[in-house]
DNA sequence: TGTACATCAGTGAACGCGCGTTCACTGATGTAC
DNA sequence: TGTACATCAGTGAACGCGCGTTCACTGATGTAC
């Protein structure tokens, strides 16, 4: 909200780092504990101030939480689009298969910050509005490759969509992408369902002594959901 | 442990109500807030006796949380394998579609067991072998319903597996039924992940603002899932 | 059937802990004239 | 450029809370002879 041309006072330079510094203390104790774990006077005892100083950068615990949720959505919505980008414009299904796979490296590398936007809601937290935007990154992404992709051609097999399904979709297609049938929005959001899925599969246990390579496996699921959209 | 036809002494029965009581209680406090506020003292508040009283039923709170999480497994296995009994043995998309509905069905009456086992893993919690068996009571399930339908000829798109992916496949298959081919059991390896998944996505409000008509979404995705499987 | 002893369930006090949040304060930084 | 005042960051003590777990105890229930 500061012009550029006004210079940061010192102030207000320090504010920001600190403010990093606060996000990334808490971002290590998420790591190690989970969000039941994270405590504003840890971070504090961390960061070698009083519990009471946290206070002037974040009002309430509640509120500091919100702000990892943010950068989480942020961050898994950057590696997913950077490696989307950086598949040739025509090879949908590699486009696909790169932003996916991105996600899920991310999603094992940051563990705990994935539970913290794909897990199990934080009890008596209630997800305020600026978390929807970065939310979205993803999903729109999808819905843009997948634009692009109708455009030379798609063949998927059709299921007829009972009514409601056909509105909410025909509503979701309305917002994102007019030209897209309902039937195809509805494998996307399929897909995306998916996508989460397998991932948390992986990650909270529920295919210890079923699969042993999760990045193969994961792939292949990917693949069979390409088809799934029709991709070429 | 009792023989039947040894009574089991008055003690004996009250400690196994009391026992029931106290699960029953603690079910209570999840569903009100979730696992992480689980607490002994307040299990025994409810129960109006000493918090120290609790120990002589369970030595401790993640013994508790294991019962509970045993519980839960037996309980939506339970319902699942009523509701696909129900359907006529020759249906086996029915069968396919009841028993995922009865899963949903139970996930969005029982929230919080339902987060107990298939949301993000409680910290510090290491899940003991007496769930290993309750897990699997759903996966076999679904998978007895293939081998059924296999009998009678099914029909899927196949894809080739990657060979790490086949030769996990292929000794998953070799434990549940030898006589399935690895493609098809990637198949239900993948549709009971997205059954969970779909639900996540519904229960942790990933879905508000996209669908609204929950029960008639869920049910599209299973009778894809069931083209894919080439259910008739 | 009665008695002596062992087992068990439940009590209440206590230990030691960490938490979120508030408050009055000090001293440093920034701003307006 | 210097001064007076307002703003801000950080401190340390405190409030009030709930937690898991242990311990020595009492009294009731069950068991062996």
């Amino acid at each position: 909200v500061t012009s550029p041309t006004a210079p940061r006072t010192a102030r207000a330079r320090i504010r920001d780092e600190l403010t990093r510094e606060i996000k990334a203390a808490a971002r290590r104790q998420l790591s190690e504990q989970g969000s039941a774990a994270l405590s504003l006077r840890a971070v504090a005892r961390e960061l070698g101030m009083a519990s009471s100083a946290v206070y002037r950068y974040f009002a309430t615990r509640d509120e500091l939480l919100t702000a990892l949720i943010v950068d989480a959505y942020e961050a898994v919505a950057e590696v997913a689009e950077q490696a989307e980008a950086s598949v040739a414009r025509e090879d949908h299904r590699g486009r696909w298969l790169a932003a996916a796979t991105a996600v899920r490296t991310w999603a094992v590398s940051h563990r705990h910050e994935y539970e913290l936007v794909f897990g199990s809601p934080v009890p008596g937290y209630a997800a305020p509005q600026a978390t929807v935007d970065p939310a979205a990154r993803i999903p729109l992404l999808l819905v843009g490759i997948a634009r692009e992709a109708a455009g030379t051609g798609l063949s998927w097999q059709p299921r007829p969509l009972p009514a409601p399904v056909a509105s909410d979709m025909r509503a979701l297609a309305q917002l994102l992408a007019p030209e897209l049938p309902e039937d195809l929005v509805a494998r996307l959001v399929m897909a995306w369902t998916h996508l989460i899925g397998a991932i948390s599969f992986e990650l909270f246990g529920h295919l210890v002594g079923s699969v042993t390579d999760y990045p193969a496996w994961f792939l292949h699921q990917m693949e069979v959901l390409a088809d799934g959209l029709g991709l070429a």
